[in-house]
DNA sequence: TAGATTGTTAATCGATTAACAATC
DNA sequence: TAGATTGTTAATCGATTAACAATC
């Protein structure tokens, strides 16, 4: 068994940042970039860059620095850019609309395969091509289709039921937009984006500043 | 002039959580509680809570631990809930949209003034009664009334584009859902949502986890 | 070869955790 | 008072930055 260093989450959350500076130098197109460059442009540091780059491999070349593209292929295979995932949404409320009418995510590999909610009126309609299905067909829709993750745009008092079927279902990954935490355990994966934390911190440094 | 410790952005975006988890507390008509029995609810450590806490206030008492509804005051006073923000929206596609119809942002202090898009059939239009404006109109909409955050759903060609405007109409905060980072200096404070990033680690989780 | 820049080790910095005296 | 739990200082841990030998 290979010894493998734990790589930080600090580190994997920097990732798609590099994936999408590396994809504006390619549109750019520059060809080699340094990471005392790349680190001006990122505002990081150069240190930082190659500390990074380095939990993955050796993409640079003394005296050189990095190819662009090269790299871009790289930190893409680790990002897992080339794979794709099924995706499912619960809730087509406002967010679960948006997110369904986002082309960028299939873009990325990200399938949206099926939108799931209670309300009559929704239901057998379409968004973005994607069909609504009553809140009731989930376990069969899960069972016969391979579901990577679930997109979780539900009301505050669905929140629980709706994590709770989903993990007893085997779905392994949540995309959580709801304000609630999820622990759901070992198995699965919860990526939390809690939009009002994110504007209650905005509003915590905008006051801050103003003193 | 006093001296004051700085606070570590670590510390502030846990705050939201915290008022979170209060405010279920007060739900559950949980008078009192200790760091110990919180850390167990929120999986932290106790020494964390009472480290956090203690940046902004002793807010507990020796042998008692904390009143809930005494440090969920304090922690709104902190996060300033009682006080108003207002937005725009920048961009009347999917995410403005669904942002514009959110009522959880006003009832958190933040309300939104106005919506600007450039497609025709979008202007003059309204969405969870807020008008959508012409962007020509930004200016002398800014000059008109105080704003506090410009919210920006635009699409990625009109991004640096619309945070110059908002700049320079003297806006202090944006809450950014567009994939770039808008560095623009010192007196501006954005907050990110990259929601692309966040898929994207949730998908490199997931695959971390399957090998 | 000389210059540039990486990969990597060592030093520093900051954040988290542990410990415990203060005190309710 | 005795027990509990905070506030706070000290220890640890991890992440960032600096330094430099390796090497293109």
């Amino acid at each position: 068994m290979i010894e493998e260093k734990k790589i930080s989450m600090a580190v994997i959350r920097r990732l798609p940042r590099y994936f999408r500076y590396l994809s504006d130098l390619i549109k750019l197109d520059i060809k080699r970039i340094s990471s005392k460059e790349l680190s001006e442009r990122m505002q990081i540091t150069a240190s930082q860059i190659r500390q990074d780059l380095n939990c993955f491999g050796g993409f640079g070349q003394q005296g050189y620095g990095y190819n662009v593209e090269y790299l871009y292929e790289e930190i893409s295979k680790i990002l897992g850019t080339d794979k794709r995932f099924s995706c499912i949404i619960l809730g087509a409320g406002n967010m679960g609309n948006a997110l369904a009418n986002y082309e960028n995510f299939k873009k990325r590999g990200y399938d949206i395969l099926a939108i799931f909610d209670v309300s009559e009126d929704k239901i057998g309609k379409k968004i973005n091509g994607i069909e609504v299905y009553s809140t009731d067909k989930l376990a069969e829709f899960v069972a016969n289709n391979k579901v990577d993750i679930a997109i979780l745009t539900v009301p505050n008092k669905k929140i629980i039921e709706a994590a709770t079927e989903v993990t007893s279902l085997g779905i392994k990954g949540i995309w959580n937009f709801t304000p609630s935490d999820l622990s759901l355990g070992e198995g699965i994966v919860v990526e939390n984006v809690h939009l009002s934390d994110s504007l209650m911190v905005l509003g915590y440094r905008l006051r801050e500043k103003g003193e």
